[in-house]
DNA sequence: GAATTATTTTAATCTGGATTAAAATAATTG
DNA sequence: CAATTATTTTAATCCAGATTAAAATAATTC
């Protein structure tokens, strides 16, 4: 039996299901999709989502906790691409904005958070604040390093995080913006650096 | 007949209303809260509210309204007090933070918009783009008077409204917090310019 | 204080959409 | 291919929470 390949089948189906529950959380809000939309997205019927997930809950949940890894991702890959605080930085907000103009997988504005079980919420919220953190540890480096201007890194990095996580606010998919985005938007939030 | 009275009455309740519902959508967010919630956090019943507002929908858009009408009063305000373009810019920033961090009234995040039905949704829209634009334009003044350096006025303004809409994310009523934002964060924000 | 109007409650109804169970189909395995 | 497992559908439920209608209470007016 494919174990490894049955696995891979349910987990990429999975997560195309997670991709279009984004959307249409992002499209229609929360409240204002059902399992009917996800799954007429996906060509399926709403019942076959049961097979993936076990309620509505559990599916916005999913889909927070995948926003927060991309972030996550997008942190990791600048820490590790480079050495010195402001370029950490500079690589971050651009692997961060392009995920954001991307694939309009994640929900960054995670407002249903609040509806989720205990269980669910406080993962998400922890998730969210390990981010944070990792976040301000940068900003502190960069300063320490000295290409970041001493500032408080609390304060700051949650202004930035805003900065980033609104964009869906006001971005809507127009290619032009998502290009203008990637290479500018970076430079607009390192200016009060 | 006391029309005025009564007028006020009725609205003076219903802003209580209003206030009550943005605690609630704030707190348990949309989705979490049901017009029970609400009521009884105004020791009233359910269908009580429904003599103020024709159903769920209009009090989330009632709610939305009011927070762009407060964000709109805090630019306004900036605007009539100071004629530096800076100094608008901060005490802009100033007034729309107390208003965030006092009263828990306005729902900054309007999660809900994609459900409001069309015309809420226009209208609240328009409201938003307006503000985005007045705002813009005060950073203009603010560069054509050399108070603001020269930047993408829509990209900034954008990441100012996000840093600021945010804030609820992350402030969750410490007072001690609270004074530290009003008074550091305008400083935060105005780095960057 | 009787009549009128304003506000709230009680007690149903109504409904969309989540959820479930059982059956049908598709894929895999040996 | 027969048997087993994986996936999806069909066809019901089910239910919280929105909404409504009618009745009750409170406030105002004259």
């Amino acid at each position: 039996m494919a174990q490894d390949a049955e696995e891979t089948r349910f987990q990429l189906q999975k997560a195309r299901m997670l991709k279009a529950a984004a959307q249409c959380f992002n499209q229609k809000g929360y409240s204002g999709t059902s399992l009917r939309d996800v799954a007429n997205l996906l060509g399926l019927t709403d019942a076959a989502l049961y097979y993936y997930v076990r309620s509505k809950e559990e599916l916005v949940y999913l889909c927070y906790v995948r926003a927060a890894d991309l972030g996550r991702e997008a942190l990791d890959r600048a820490c590790s691409e480079r050495e010195n605080g402001m370029d950490i930085i500079l690589r971050y907000f651009r692997y961060h904005i392009e995920m954001m103009v991307g694939d309009r997988g994640p929900i960054a504005i995670m407002s249903e958070v609040p509806s989720l079980k205990h269980e669910h919420r406080e993962e998400v919220l922890e998730l969210s604040r390990q981010h944070s953190k990792n976040f301000e540890a940068v900003l502190e480096a960069g300063i320490k390093d000295g290409s970041v201007a001493p500032c408080n890194v609390r304060m700051t990095g949650n202004a930035i995080m805003g900065s980033i996580n609104w964009i869906p606010k006001w971005f809507h998919g127009d290619p032009e913006l998502a290009q203008k985005l990637i290479q500018e938007f970076p430079e607009v939030l390192a200016r009060g650096l």
